[in-house]
DNA sequence: CAATAGACTGCAACCGATTGCGCTGATTAT
DNA sequence: ATAATCAGCGCAATCGGTTGCAGTCTATTG
């Protein structure tokens, strides 16, 4: 591979000259820089990126961690949304994405702070949003830039990021289904430590609340985002057939699908009998039967947005700022029905 | 951020004895490693990975580019596999992946080639080989560690790659069809310039005349790895009734549903009149009813193995070298009876 | 015609690590 | 007691570009 310096001997000009004519923005004479070009192009030569990273301390590269061990996340719709997002803008911007592993909340932590410190990114998107690991208050104490998909901890109000309407969305579906004449109704979250579940949950109470419904304990529970824990979850929530659901709102659309199948084996015909709606909108969704009524959550749209907003801030050199809420949006379909 | 001189100024030793305590393989005293790891530690000192990279000529990171256009890409069961193969092993030996988007095929080459030649890489693997875009032709000239997911075109011969038995498993799928009494079987494939696609016509074709039947034109369909696809493929194959297909092949689940709705909308029942089957096991098959008999590709054993061969490839500074082929396996359903 | 303003390009000091070589002092072998 | 060995560490060149500064040359202005 030849550098910069080849070139600049074959062309018979000093090696700044070739860098001001691939970098562009300098002054050079029509001459000299077909002469270089042509020198470039004989000797096959690229300009070493990392080189150059070195020393403009800029990477064109943003990261994102993705927790790998967990099966489910690669089954779900939330991670081929995110990643053409993602892909989408960075394309657009000359960007490229920087993708580590993980094995867990406080290794994505870890692997996070590793891609900054470490200077292999310019910036970095975080995905997950847990109470128990403080990743956003680390990230925001080394002053890097940093956007986050979900809202952070209370605590850290001035980050960048942007989420979902989990809150009133979830309330809006609650509404929904209250309109509908629904009185026992369920919520099945993800893991409950996280706060998208958390604000999902508050919607719900609120939702209830809204209605004038009083909840019982029994009708919340925790699917782990996974197909079983949507099956064991009506289990546990209809252990009293008197006081069991009329309807159930899962926090994605795997644990719809084990709820659907645990209503089944129940002998509880959906939607007549028990409505269910999902989160997510995934593709599956539209070819179950009942064909699942979903709460599409525009996570492509965010990422977008997210590393929009990440890459304005890189180009100007500053952190990035500003919070932005996108509004999910209900799919009906006919997995829900009204109670006669 | 402070660098390898200030902490080896604080801890009053060279910067090169710094950096031997971070590389960890020398010789250094344990008085004077615990100086400089206390001087770090105050100093809050990262090694940067940019300026190493530089020095060592390697980046721990492998490359993989995403046509990030097709939305069917993100929708489609074997990008999510694809990266958790691939996270799965990067992680696991210190790798991280740098993707990039692409618009197209010409353009996925650009920007592989992009991605070595600037040593962003030090690998790379790709996913798609079009007869018509050399991409594998100039990684071979430029001797660059490289290992395909998918066979490239004969003429190179010696590349390294991992592949599905594309041509084996649809000639076995035709058998299994035509041992149930199929005789006018059709196949619909993806993109007709893409090898896997002419691999499993190739076994369509010697499947169908392993069994003794010869194949009317008229079956041979392209869906271009889309629903609407595969929906309108029905329409183009059943032309004539009396020589309709009673059995399909998909390249995808994709297509296989929207042959499912083609099929639906024609009155005609699956799998009473017509059979349908299915590639990659994606999510949903299980859930569509009837559910999809899908031929399962073990995408995610595939990256994970063409990680692992160039990493290994890499880490010895060799080119990566062997070739291998996977099994894929039918999972049988509920779309596919036999004729009476 | 002298002075001044650009336009080009060279110089050399970086960016932040790595590493072959060699020196020093202590330990072991003879 | 001397020589040989080796652990431990410093020196300085190197990886391949970038960029502020300054010098040269040409063109323009008064």
């Amino acid at each position: 591979m030849s550098t910069i310096r080849d070139v600049a001997a074959k062309a018979g000009v000093h090696p700044s000259t070739v860098s001001r004519v691939f970098s562009g923005n300098a002054q050079i004479s029509e001459s000299t820089r077909e002469r270089v070009l042509a020198a470039a192009q004989v000797l096959n030569f690229q300009p070493n990126a990392i080189a150059r990273s070195l020393s403009v301390r800029r990477t064109k590269t943003i990261g994102v961690i993705v927790p790998h061990v967990f099966d489910g996340y690669f089954t779900d719709s939330f991670f081929p949304q995110l990643m053409a997002g993602l892909l989408e803008v960075t394309y657009a911007r000359g960007y490229r994405l920087l993708v580590g592993g993980c094995n867990g909340y406080q290794d994505e932590h870890v692997q996070a702070m590793d891609i900054l410190a470490t200077r292999q990114a310019d910036g970095i998107v975080v995905t997950s949003s847990r109470l128990d690991v403080d990743t956003v208050g680390e990230l925001q104490r080394h002053n890097t830039p940093t956007v986050l998909i979900g809202r952070p901890p209370a605590q850290h109000a001035n980050v960048a990021w942007v989420d979902a309407d989990n809150r009133n969305a979830t309330q809006k579906v609650v509404r929904y289904l209250a309109g509908l004449g629904h009185r026992r109704i369920a919520y099945v979250g993800g893991d409950p430590d996280s706060s998208v579940v958390k604000e999902r949950l508050e919607g719900y109470l609120a939702g209830m609340n809204e209605a004038g419904l009083t909840v019982s304990e029994e009708w919340i529970d925790y699917g782990y985002f996974a197909e079983d824990g949507g099956y064991q979850a009506v289990e546990r929530t209809r252990r009293t057939e008197a006081n069991a659901p009329t309807a159930y709102f899962a926090a994605n659309d795997l644990m719809a699908i084990g709820i659907l199948q645990g209503l089944k084996e129940r002998g509880l015909a959906v939607p007549e009998q028990v409505s269910v709606i999902g989160t997510n909108d995934s593709p599956e969704a539209a070819h179950l039967s009942p064909r699942l009524t979903s709460l599409q959550v525009p996570y492509r749209a965010m990422a977008a947005a997210a590393a929009t907003r990440l890459i304005d801030a890189i180009a100007q050199g500053q952190l990035p700022r500003g919070q932005t809420t996108f509004e999910s949006q209900l799919i009906e379909r006919g997995s829900v029905s009204s109670i006669k």
